[in-house]
RNA sequence: GGUCCCGUAGCUCAGCUGGAUAGAGCAACAGCCUUCUAAGCUGUGGGUCACGCGUUCGAAUCGCGUCGGGAUCACCA
């Protein structure tokens, strides 16, 4: 049970017993104590005035002297206004800390089993990953590993938008202006390539708007399996997935399920007939199906062109079926920017319209813009920021602060690469992970993300000094060692009060979809522990007892650091 | 124009299921390395929580309105 249902419980019994009135355990508001009050929880209690006739300070003495005298885990009280802070005993929470050593899977929530597929990422193959995909990427990540720690089963999925126009424009300035060029010939990453043959063509239609004509003509050779079409969109196609497969990697993303657009974009004609004989849908006179969702508050939306050809929700919806039937899926979340807000809605309503009952178990996890100061990223104007370039450039920064510090001096190169590349990785994704999903935020490339404060590297750094600690310990240490002989001190007490909300936040996050609550409760627990390290010695303690407590509590904090930072896909060092 | 999201310190962001004197980091300034890693710690300055009205014992938080910024409302995806 956690403290604030403890709390709740209890004082519930003290009110009953001292004002004889009853009230639900639920609705006594209990918070952790702000840092400057005496006390580890407190109890708000002017909402409880109503019933006890008596002052906020009265009523405030008179439930804690009871809680003090009738529950041994509490051990002291003390009366603020309409707030009664509770200390509970050291005992207690030695108890509390001793059992967060010996759960090996600490912020593991038990098993709800559910299914539930996370899509993200969804790339189109005309063009290399920016930063904007790179939040999509880290968010869909952390979202899958958060849910997993929820205790769900997750399936990591992407549909990758490989077909249609915006690839053929590619496949047409390759073949008109690229000269054969490969990834081989040239040395460049196959995306970026492509993406040059994409940049090429808008160059080409600008100044010869006809060149349009053709690549529609291209999309149509494309439909009806043209080989010699195919076979170039193939290699491509081929190209880009490589170059992909780097930048994915680089970030360590990895899914369980490709899609590809290929294969879904038919998908979904079967349903539009289903709405049809349903009443949901309407055949207007030019052979177009719509669906009416004025009465939601909504337009008409069409979900079949008048020849008959789909449009994207109408793949969607198609996609959306197949996977709920296939994979017996509960749940399903969707990655997606929030320009996109109206589709969601709209493909749940018609979801919902169609008889699904799985409807209301679609989530779209909709994240803000990553926006420069000069506003949004244009590629036409050169200001996106390249995925590939970001991750290499904070590579060099982890590498120049690294030798600048000059404590790696006896490492190997291997290991100093891969240490530069996971503080890198580390700083690039806390910066983005940190900020709530559904907010625009702001990058700004003329200004290096930061190694120092709120920070990945300030995580990873006080893991690092964890890890130094207790290399050098010479006594054996374990949960056994968190006991009574031990007091805690306040800051102890903070540190483990710290430790006990982890699983709360777990949940927390994972209900909201939010990883930035993962990541600045990392940063609270790494910032208690840097002012815990300042000002008490723990290798130099005398008394062992103490010693092997301490030992133990900083390995839980590492553990319990590894663990948080682990769902935003950031590794810590043991040394930095 | 309709709908949705956002507006907190110079900058980047927490806090938002109503609670105590609104918090961090960066930047600025002042301290702390013969002591377990100074990517750290301590301190100073910095706020009309966009604005107004309302609900409440209590509002950054909830409601209504105004202003400002963004997104979206395609037989594009």
């Amino acid at each position: 049970m956690t403290a604030e249902l403890f709390i709740q419980q209890k004082a519930a019994q003290a009110i009953k017993a001292i004002y004889g009135a009853d009230v639900p355990e639920a609705s006594l508001q209990v918070s952790v104590t702000r840092k400057e009050f005496e006390g580890d929880y407190t109890l708000v209690t002017f909402p409880l005035l109503k019933i006890t006739h008596q002052a906020p300070d009265a009523t405030g003495n008179a439930i804690g002297q009871w809680l003090v005298d009738n529950v041994p885990e509490i051990a002291a009280f003390n009366s603020v206004k309409g707030f009664l802070n509770l200390s509970f005993s050291a005992l207690y929470w030695n108890e509390c800390l001793q059992a967060i050593a010996e759960d090996a899977s600490f912020g593991q929530l038990p098993s709800t089993g559910r299914k539930v597929m996370v899509e993200f990422s969804s790339p189109n193959t005309n063009k290399p990953l920016h930063l904007g995909h790179i939040r999509n990427n880290l968010l869909g990540d952390s979202v899958s590993r958060l849910l997993k720690a929820c205790g769900n089963e997750v399936i990591k999925a992407t549909l990758v938008n490989d077909r249609g126009v915006h690839i053929c424009k590619s496949m047409y300035a390759w073949e008109k202006l690229f000269n054969g060029a490969t990834p081989e010939s040239t040395g460049k990453k196959g995306d970026h390539l492509v993406g040059d043959c994409y940049v090429a063509y808008a160059k080409l239609e600008k100044e010869h708007p006809e060149v349009l004509e053709d690549v529609h003509k291209m999309l149509v050779d494309w439909e009806k399996g043209d080989q010699h079409v195919r076979e170039l969109w193939a290699m491509m196609n081929g190209w880009v997935y490589a170059g992909f497969d780097e930048t994915y990697k680089a970030l360590g993303i990895s899914f369980d399920k490709v899609d590809y657009e290929h294969d879904t974009y038919l998908l979904g004609k079967e349903l539009v007939q289903k709405g049809l004989d349903m009443g949901v849908f309407v055949k207007d006179p030019d052979g177009s199906v719509w669906c009416d969702l004025t009465a939601d508050g909504l337009d008409r939306k069409l979900v079949l062109r008048g020849d008959g050809t789909s449009v994207y929700i109408t793949q969607d919806l198609g996609t959306a079926e197949r996977r709920f039937a296939n994979y017996k899926l509960d749940s399903h979340v969707y990655v997606v920017g929030n320009e996109q807000d109206y589709h969601f809605q709209v493909l749940k309503l018609i979801l919902g319209k169609l008889g699904f009952d799985w409807a209301d178990q679609i989530y779209h996890l909709s994240y803000g813009m990553v926006e420069l100061p000069e506003g949004k990223m244009k590629s036409r104007e050169g200001t996106v920021v390249d995925a590939d370039d970001l991750i290499q450039s904070m590579y060099e920064e982890a590498k120049k602060t690294s030798e600048e510090s000059g404590k790696l001096a006896d490492m190997d190169e291997k290991e100093k690469d891969a240490l530069y590349h996971m503080i890198g990785l580390g700083a690039l994704k806390y910066f983005i992970i940190k900020v709530d999903p559904k907010k625009t935020m702001l990058f700004n490339p003329k200004e290096s993300i930061d190694f120092n404060g709120n920070t990945g590297p300030f995580i990873q750094y006080t893991h690092a000094r964890i890890c130094s600690i207790l290399r050098k310990a010479t006594v054996p240490y374990g949960p056994e060692d968190i006991n009574a002989s031990v007091e805690p001190s306040a800051k102890e007490i903070r540190l483990t009060q710290l430790l006990s909300l982890y699983p709360g936040k777990v949940a927390e996050a994972g209900a909201a979809l939010s990883p930035a609550i993962i990541a600045n409760y990392a940063y609270e627990l790494a910032k208690e522990f840097n002012q815990y390290y300042h000002d008490t010695p723990i290798l130099k303690e005398e008394n062992e007892a103490v010693l092997k407590y301490r030992l133990e509590l900083i390995d839980v904090l590492a553990r319990t650091l590894r663990s948080a930072m682990k769902l935003l896909g950031i590794d810590l060092p043991e040394r930095m």
